[in-house]
DNA sequence: ATTATCTATAGATCTATAGATAATGC
DNA sequence: ATTATCTATAGATCTATAGATAATGC
């Protein structure tokens, strides 16, 4: 299938998941650095569980802030496309919480479902470093898009709604990042928090119109990693 | 005022607070940590922000690992026994609301409000350490303590409530902590956050009465360290 | 005698670079 | 020629220990 073009083949088995050796040893970066930190995971680390010699990283990486940054990058910008996509479609004041709930479901999700828990880099306090502003600017925007619909949403159901709905909204899907952590996590978990900002919009009776309208909004807009029927 | 023991005495001044070299140590430690990580701060970068030798930190403490437990220990140990007096006071269903509200209020003052933001230790990945396990049972005993109080205003407050809300209190109080680091806290962000939990409840309307309850129970069980008026 | 500091250092890392080597396509 | 790997290593850490030294109270 991949034409592979002149040069050495890489090793011969994959120990780990991934076309290339790239994607390997982000794989691999992964899940050391979800699990043991950032400054705590050596290249060394990286590099065996990969199944090549540590200096072979620097092949694929010039440093590595470089994989972080990879890893940190991907975590957010699926979802950022979604909500962008979600919050230019319309304006129709009848789909405000359909929206949000389509939003918090689909990042919900990504969080829940992904091969690593990835969220808990954005805890990492090296992420925080300046080289990272790509990333950091992302998730602002996103905690942005989420104001803006939460912000909608309150216009269209009135003085029940929580102000701040939007910004507790997406505090509550970052702490799918803490439930996963923790091992509590469990398949409907992002539905559930979900259904919750719809309850703190005053809209409990409605949300079974939410949850469906919302459905539509992810099957037009993006593929969800995995969303409990 | 200070009895001086047999002995040296420690260094001059005090560049950091604390009436002890020990809590000059921890106040450094609580800063480094929480800025730049645990595996990322070195023993020799405490010292120097105490103003002592690398060398002269084992003198109080036999590892790094033990600053580390120690300041996780001191961050869940206060919240915890106010939650368990809080608990054990009474059964009067009329409270529950007041009782839940309390605990979020109190606990997220805490995060809120103390010197560091020590809220962030929790998501350091050494923090997961089985030499750390008594810390995690403390904060396991913490959610446990929510999600009572949240079933027992659920069954109070009837079916207007969101199942699980005494999760979603302790969920929320802990995004507090997110909010600090991104440095987006305002003075009230802990009791809007306790006020959101009583709204998820359904008891939007009996707020104010909520909040008196509630600040009752804190004056009478645990002295908060700061409550926005 | 006791306590808190200091100097000095062992031993174990860890990141990144230099440069050799192997295996492919042109 | 090109690419991906390898060996070897420089240089900079970092934690913890050994043992000297200073300043106090008894």
């Amino acid at each position: 299938m991949t034409t592979a073009g002149p040069g050495r083949p890489r090793k011969q088995q994959a120990i780990r998941p991934g076309a290339t050796a790239r994607d390997e040893i982000l794989d691999a970066a992964a899940e050391l650095f979800t699990s043991q930190g950032f400054a705590n995971t050596s290249t060394r680390a990286i590099a065996d569980a990969v199944g090549i010699r540590q200096s072979s990283l620097y092949h694929h990486f010039s440093t590595k802030d470089e994989i972080l940054g990879e890893l940190l990058g991907g975590t957010v910008s699926t979802s950022l496309a979604f909500a962008r996509a979600v919050r230019d479609h319309s304006d129709d004041a009848g789909l405000a919480a359909a929206r949000l709930h389509a939003v918090v479901l689909f990042d919900g999700s990504q969080l829940c479902s992904s091969r690593w828990n990835l969220g808990v880099l954005y805890h990492l306090p090296e992420a925080r470093a300046e080289i990272f502003q790509p990333f950091m600017a992302a998730r602002k925007e996103l905690r942005t898009i989420y104001s803006e619909l939460g912000n909608e949403l309150i216009t269209a159901a009135g003085p029940h709604a929580d102000p701040g709905l939007g910004d507790t909204a997406f505090r509550l899907v970052e702490s799918l990042i803490n439930l996963r952590a923790d091992g509590l996590i469990s398949k409907d978990s992002a539905s559930t928090t979900a259904d919750t900002v719809v309850t703190l919009a005053g809209l409990r009776r409605e949300l079974p119109a939410v949850r469906a309208a919302g459905k539509e909004l992810i099957l037009r807009f993006g593929a969800p990693v995995s969303l409990a029927s």
